[in-house]
DNA sequence: CTTGGTAAACTGACTGGTCAGTTTAGTAAT
DNA sequence: ATTACTAAACTGACCAGTCAGTTTACCAAG
């Protein structure tokens, strides 16, 4: 192992000791101490590779979203039509949901945090727009090759974004056996069938 | 000013400096000093009144849902066809964030602490709980009338719910211009056009 | 009405624990 | 000698909760 993979082995150490943390106590609850314990190593190895807690944290964050940024970046180079790729997105996010719930625990946690700190909010803010940014972008698609209905683009997509983040629910409450999975299936047909032209449009 | 309603003077007055401080700290991050500060009460009062930091907040949760389950159960009650009850209660949610958005930044830090702490949850699953069943009731009804399609109910209740509760974005980030009145007339368009049976339908 | 009594409401300085961050004294590999 | 650590002690700010004492409201006996 070299030097630099050392260095990412740490980083990455580090990074999901705090992720455990923070998905037990919130992020002022999380003591350093709890990711020394958790990362299996010591304080001065922590504050060796990062400034402070906030420090930490926010890295945190940019590790996630830069690990999403790529998954996403995928769907839209993919040669298929625009309620697939639709149908890729919320795939995408039940199968995050279903390997690590944690994330999405965390996520909420980011958003808390956002409410009160500006670089929280700022590196926070990234993922959303970059998301939104996705969806409108197959949205316009769909609407252009006449797919889609001719809708608000703009609403459209925050209203799918907010559909999608909505999985966040399963983590918090006990949805009386609704799956994920079924929860996502659902609303990805209501949200489909909307937005697709009826058959006798498509012919007029 | 008699007894008991000095009492509940002093307990809003603690309660609404609860509110206007977990809004800007979060719960972790909340002082006790700062309730002082913000109520313009003494510490002691605080502890005449409530029995801990976290009494004021379960408090605070408690206070909340009482003025929404009086609010929520007059929809109920009213003779209106099922898309206007789904409509007011869209509207209602709406007015609420327009009067006052930190009662939902409130709500997303007490989904935080619901994530790891018992009593949070227990108090706030209450809250969502009634809130589905009510929803519930509504397609319920609707189903029955003919006035929507036969829809599986309790999917379709927590989506709404989802939808409804998606208004906390707006707290969040900068939603590009899009108004909150222009989020909730479109999904709550979008959602009755997929709920309600077509003309062509109902008259088979 | 006014004096003395008492319980509830209230005050704010103080205590004791907690925790981010620092420092120190060391080891091991390069 | 420098880099990458470990282990443990330490500092100092911070903060929930306490408590000895004060004020207020309301009473009834003089």
């Amino acid at each position: 192992m070299n030097n630099s993979e050392r260095k990412d082995l740490r980083k990455k150490q580090i990074l999901d000791a705090a992720l455990n943390v923070v998905v037990q106590k919130g992020y002022s609850s999380s003591r350093m101490d709890d990711i020394v314990e958790e990362s299996q190593l010591s304080k001065g190895t922590i504050y060796w590779y990062y400034k402070s807690k906030k420090d930490v944290f926010l890295s945190l964050v940019n590790y996630w979203v830069n690990n999403f940024s790529v998954t996403l970046n995928h769907i839209v180079e993919e040669d298929i039509s625009a309620s697939e790729q639709l149908k890729e997105l919320f795939n995408i996010f039940l199968k995050a949901y279903e390997e690590n719930p944690d994330v999405f625990k965390a996520e909420l946690e980011f958003w808390s945090m956002a409410n009160r700190d500006k670089d929280f909010k700022l590196k926070t803010q990234k993922v959303y727009h970059e998301l939104l940014i996705i969806i409108e972008d197959i949205l316009q698609k769909g609407v252009k090759t006449g797919e889609f209905k001719n809708i608000d683009v703009k609403v459209a997509a925050l209203s799918i974004m907010i559909n999608i983040e909505g999985i966040i629910w399963f983590t918090l409450f006990n949805t009386n056996g609704i799956t994920p999975k079924h929860y996502v299936d659902t609303i990805a047909d209501f949200i489909l069938s909307g937005l697709t032209k009826k058959h006798s449009e498509v012919t007029l």
